[in-house]
DNA sequence: GTACTTTACGTAAACGTTTACAATACCCTA
DNA sequence: TAGGGTATTGTAAACGTTTACGTAAAGTAC
């Protein structure tokens, strides 16, 4: 049977009391004597406290949750450093609850998992629940942060990039490099691509562009490779896309009918993982910088109040052309 | 107040057990008109289950805590995919714990949060412990499996592709492309690494070849692109590479470098990622089904016995030339 | 010595469930 | 009607902690 502290307190002639303070660290309330015995003993019986007990009394785990989408895209090992990070700078620990791939019914099971272990936060990132799922979080007392997704809802929290940046500034640096036929590909359909396709268009109307270019995808590189055959009719020089998956399955699939990246085709990703670096030629990307996203909308949900948007950058790499005029 | 099934058992005028019993869906013990009274109640009020009572009285959580490492190779969405199905299937929810990149103290951390929380099973993903962790799981009495890893003692649970027959149906693979001088690159030196050389020379014994060269490193594309530097001066006509990543890296540099795959250098990779097919050209592969791994470690951990060795097949792609003999 | 303060510890209630056991209600049969 | 069974519900203990409150012991000051 798993020691618990009443064992403790028997072997070492103490009251369960005294055993629970110097286990729990109250310093102050006991003699440097009898918390040397007790550790000791502990030590020797293996005694391991039982969390379940624990946050039964304090009605409350130091446990943040983290609601991950499995997508297509790879930047979640950065964000997942800057969570864990900064979460256990707070003392908090971190448990990942997996919600599938926009998979309503396993993100639902994953909130109620999260509300009824009583965490201290919930961290959704790069999920967007439905109006049921959203007023659940809502009424739950939970506090939650949306991380990697903005909703533009007063009193929602929420750390990303903020996307129209992003999309106008890829716009301001393909115009710069001379091109005016740019389009953006693999955007969804839903906050995070609406809000790119915003930007997208108030970039190219900044600049006295009229004709704009807009394909849906998924953010995989299977989407990307398909979604070049929609461009060949079309007669882009640039296209700035949704992820550097998309872009790798662009470059790729126009690689093989001949089209060259970046001579006959520029394009401009947007996340920056080192996918950029794999493919031939690299990709000059849009960066987000995930790890910072992370560890704010830590911060985010544990009550301190920092930056919703974290800084993108603009990195140069092989995939964009400097057209004459 | 969160409200509990006392205020559950309060408003209907049954007493908590019933309220427990039809909660807990204990079929047979509650009547048809009282369940369909505290069904709605509980809605009414917007009660959830306190899990930390619930597991504090069953002494057991239905949960199976997996300890994943932050490898920079990325097989592992695999992996949790068929954990996350399996464990489903079985009624049993997956936390995640984080344990940084071979870091002993987060591992550490991680083990023991998953030991207090009294998980029904425990999946370690990739993660070598050293011996403290070993006994400590050990005397836990709580089940656990390695994934992804094979640590080849008795009585240790363990799913995984079998490394000694991946290195050697690649070199098989090679041998029959007219391939002799045979490199194994970005191996660790731990237990996998260890085992991918075996594999690797009883490979090349067996088709009588007697120089052997292996080169270490860890995994990631950046020790991919050191590697080919001490490549350079060596002349071999194939390396075989420890993961996707690091044949990324060694494509990229030799490419760089003027060095062409397949006509200079021919490239096998292992693990058969997306990013086989990102790279240019296309990298052929030693190919594990990640998913099933993870599926199956669920039921290992789980108690039913099955395979530890999960299959691996070669994918051939476009990194590997024939040679004429 | 008393009176007071501080330190160290003990007692017992509380957290929200589950479940063994006991009790009641109901139905059926003879 | 009694007797027996079954279906449904209630009572109360248990799970392993934390912590408010009380108390004893030890130290301090006069």
């Amino acid at each position: 049977m798993k020691p618990t502290i009443k064992d403790i307190a028997a072997r070492s002639g103490v009251s369960i009391a005294t055993v629970s303070r110097v286990l729990s660290q109250k310093t102050g309330t006991y003699s440097e004597k009898t918390q040397a015995k007790i550790l000791r003993i502990a030590k020797e019986l293996g005694y391991r406290k039982n969390t379940a007990a624990v946050e039964l009394v304090k009605k409350r785990s130091a446990v943040i949750a983290v609601i991950l989408n499995a997508t297509p895209t790879n930047f979640s090992t950065g964000v997942i450093d800057g969570i864990q990070k900064r979460a256990s700078e707070l003392g908090q620990g971190v448990i990942i609850l997996y919600a599938g791939n926009r998979d309503a019914q396993m993100l639902h099971k994953a909130i109620v998992t999260a509300l009824e272990r009583t965490v201290s936060g919930i961290l959704l990132t790069a999920i967007e629940p439905d109006d049921a799922d959203l007023t659940l979080l809502k009424d739950s007392g939970i506090p939650f942060c949306f991380v990697s997704l903005y909703l533009n809802q007063p009193k929602i929290l929420s750390v990303s990039s903020n996307n129209e940046s992003i999309t106008s500034q890829a716009v301001d640096y393909l115009v710069e490099q001379g091109h005016t036929a740019i389009a953006l590909a693999g955007i969804d359909g839903y906050h995070t691509g609406t809000q790119r396709i915003a930007g997208y268009e108030a970039g190219l109307k900044a600049h006295g562009i009229t004709t704009s270019c807009i394909k849906y995808g998924d953010y995989s590189y299977e989407s990307g490779r398909k979604l070049l055959q929609e461009f060949l009719p079309l007669k882009v020089t640039a296209i700035i896309t949704a992820s550097d998956m998309i872009a790798a399955g662009i470059l790729n699939a126009a690689q093989e009918v001949g089209i060259r990246v970046p001579e006959d085709l520029s394009l401009v990703s947007i996340d920056g993982t080192i996918i950029c670096n794999i493919t031939t030629p690299d990709l000059t990307s849009v960066t987000q910088d995930f790890y910072r996203i992370g560890s704010r909308s830590v911060d985010q949900v544990m009550g301190h109040d920092v930056e919703t948007f974290v800084p993108v950058k603009i990195e140069k790499r092989g995939s964009v052309k400097q057209l004459e005029r």
